[in-house]
DNA sequence: TTAAATCAGTTAACACTGTTAACCTAAATC
DNA sequence: GATTTAGGTTAACAGTGTTAACTGATTTAA
């Protein structure tokens, strides 16, 4: 990952930092070169410009999850409960490493539009997780589902509706946080899970 | 809504469709004037500064997806076809007018992190409505869910992570667009449904 | 040993950004 | 007829990303 130079591995840190404590509008070269002791153009002989490093925090951020969830989930045997605890670790990881995640989502950057799956190249293994785990889940007539692939990106999406309002604050204050993570989560798996239709 | 200025409202129109068509780096306001054949500082006549000006652009988006969804939903009678048509309304919303749900979520304003809630003031009457609806459905036992409110936000939520995750082209591209759409409904929906458990 | 090349940074400058202050001018009001 | 107000203007400030040209040290080659 890192490419063994100091300089190059400071720059990423504090702008992971600002980008976090002060957000994403206030971030600027020049602002990120005075904290690294170093003239605003020093940045550039380790990215081509803001976007590239910006685009590199993310990739960052997305390996970091894919890690993540693999850690938590790959030795889980039953495809059920590893259907259950992928889910689970991709909010935990949102919730334990905001600062990480919102990156991921939360900074737009310009090549974003240009490359916009380049993006989750690297998100695809945990995500190739998550389909393989549906699609035993199927075999076995444990889930109840059309298309795993469909299936995976649907759960990847409603999942990322749930941690970004959580991350935003946006959850209204008669609402407990930790109660509407495991509601949710919980609401997700049960979308999927196989049933039997009460008349 | 409108205080009726047409340079106000042609200053909101331009800005729309250059956040659409050009993106919110590409924003300035130097070229909102320019394209309204104006100066530079005759906006700051109409809005106290840009992000003024992006969270009035916001708060339109909002109030029209609120009366798209009371349009399609309040007229709707059984309560759980409520529940399904606020649902699908919420996406079509998303589907049929994306320069105007992106406002809502794309655009960054500095003021947003200041008043994160009050930006959806205006969504509350399509929340309420959902919220009184789920309650419903649950004195029926037709539906099978600890908290109304809890639940109205994490629908809102993955709901905003389906439509999002295809406005923004991430959707992998063996992946058909609709069929996407209408299955992560139908899980959404079937999360929330009474259900008996197969053992 | 010395000359050339490369590395790791610098300064100065360009074209842009949001925003403010001061000014102007035509219309409305007293 | 004088004065206020509405609806603009221009000039300027401080900050932005980025480029080009430069410097000085270190490594490499002859």
């Amino acid at each position: 990952m890192s490419e063994e130079n100091p300089l190059r591995d400071q720059i990423l840190e504090i702008s992971r930092s600002m980008l976090f404590n002060e957000g994403y509008k206030s971030l600027s070269m020049r602002k990120i070169a005075k904290k690294a002791g170093v003239s605003a153009t020093s940045i550039y002989l380790y990215f081509e410009n803001k976007d590239h490093l910006l685009h590199t925090l993310i990739e960052e951020s997305v390996e970091d999850l894919s890690r993540f969830i693999e850690k938590k989930a790959l030795p889980v045997g039953s495809c059920i409960d590893r259907f259950k605890a992928i889910i689970r670790a991709y909010a935990e990881f949102g919730i334990t490493y905001p600062e990480k995640y919102e990156i991921i989502y939360k900074v737009r950057s310009d090549s974003m539009a240009r490359y916009p799956k380049e993006k989750f190249r690297k998100a695809r293994r945990a995500y190739e997780l998550l389909v393989k785990t549906i699609e035993e889940s199927v075999e076995k007539n444990q889930m109840d589902v059309d298309d795993p692939l469909v299936a995976a990106y649907s759960i990847w999406a409603q999942m990322h509706g749930i941690v970004s309002v959580v991350l935003n604050g946006r959850l209204d204050s008669r609402i407990n946080r930790e109660q509407f993570i495991d509601d949710s989560i919980e609401h997700v798996i049960q979308g999927f899970l196989i049933r039997a239709a009460v008349t």
